[in-house]
DNA sequence: ACTAATGATTAACA
DNA sequence: TGTTAATCATTAGT
């Protein structure tokens, strides 16, 4: 009986529609939701456990339909048999229970395989690494940002990595993560990343230079004094 | 289909 | 405990 418990707590089980939504929305809540991917991840779910549920109820038919079937077929060969030689209702009635027996044992197994789908669905649900999404353009541009205007030390201190979080709507840890990567992954291949370093540091140079003259907007020469280019090794 | 980019995880380390 | 380095698994560009 615990199956049809869980089954009903997932929405499988229990009165059509309604239920589903406030099972994936536990499940995100105990996994701690990310804001973020939240709709898309929850239709994903939605979607493919209401697959399941479909699948239970067709198979649960199939099941009640086959018993009521098998058990007009056998109370018909009884009464024939009945002709021949006298057979009490009693008998009757256990031979039915011994049916009935037999195809709640058929109902417990497929309630339990479709419990593991859905246990299956959760783990694949919850398991961040399976469902990765790149962040958003701005995030990224946010966390660049960062990470070249303190080229010198792009260690943010954890105050500063709340901070980004709360720019980049990502969390702490994911600030971390794309820290530590980008550390790793800058320091590994220098020249793959100078493209990149160089706009960054133009556009933050861009920007100091607009807030200090607002007044005179006539040097449209673009600042050419871009040589701040940051070579460690030495390439350019 | 293949490959590069990218976010997450893990062990080793200081 | 936070970081590095390697690696995994998915996404995106070709």
């Amino acid at each position: 009986m615990r199956l049809d418990n869980m089954l009903l707590a997932e929405g499988v089980a229990g009165p059509e529609r309604g239920r589903a939504s406030a099972a994936a929305a536990a499940i995100v809540a105990a996994a701690g939701g990310s804001p973020d991917n939240e709709n898309l991840e929850h239709a994903d779910y939605r979607e493919k456990l209401a697959q399941i549920r479909q699948i239970y109820h067709a198979e649960l038919e199939k099941y009640e339909q086959a018993c009521s079937e098998f058990t007009g077929h056998v109370m018909n060969l009884l009464r024939e048999q009945s002709r021949t030689r006298p057979i009490s209702p009693k008998e009757i009635e256990r031979m039915v229970e011994i049916i009935h027996r037999k195809f709640i044992a058929i109902q417990m197994q497929l309630k339990q395989s479709t419990c593991e789908a859905v246990m299956i669905l959760r783990s694949r649900f919850l398991d961040a690494r399976r469902k990765r999404r790149n962040f958003s353009k701005q995030a990224t541009e946010i966390l660049n940002e960062y990470f070249y205007s303190h080229l010198a030390n792009p260690y943010p201190s954890e105050e500063a990595k709340e901070e980004l979080s709360k720019q980049c709507s990502i969390t702490v840890a994911q600030v971390a993560n794309w820290f530590g990567n980008k550390r790793i992954r800058y320091k590994k291949n220098i020249a793959k990343f100078q493209e990149e370093a160089n706009l960054y540091t133009m556009r933050t140079a861009v920007d100091a230079a607009g807030v200090s003259s607002q007044t005179n907007q006539a040097n449209s020469p673009a600042t050419p004094n871009s040589a701040l280019c940051y070579t460690p090794d030495g390439s350019l």
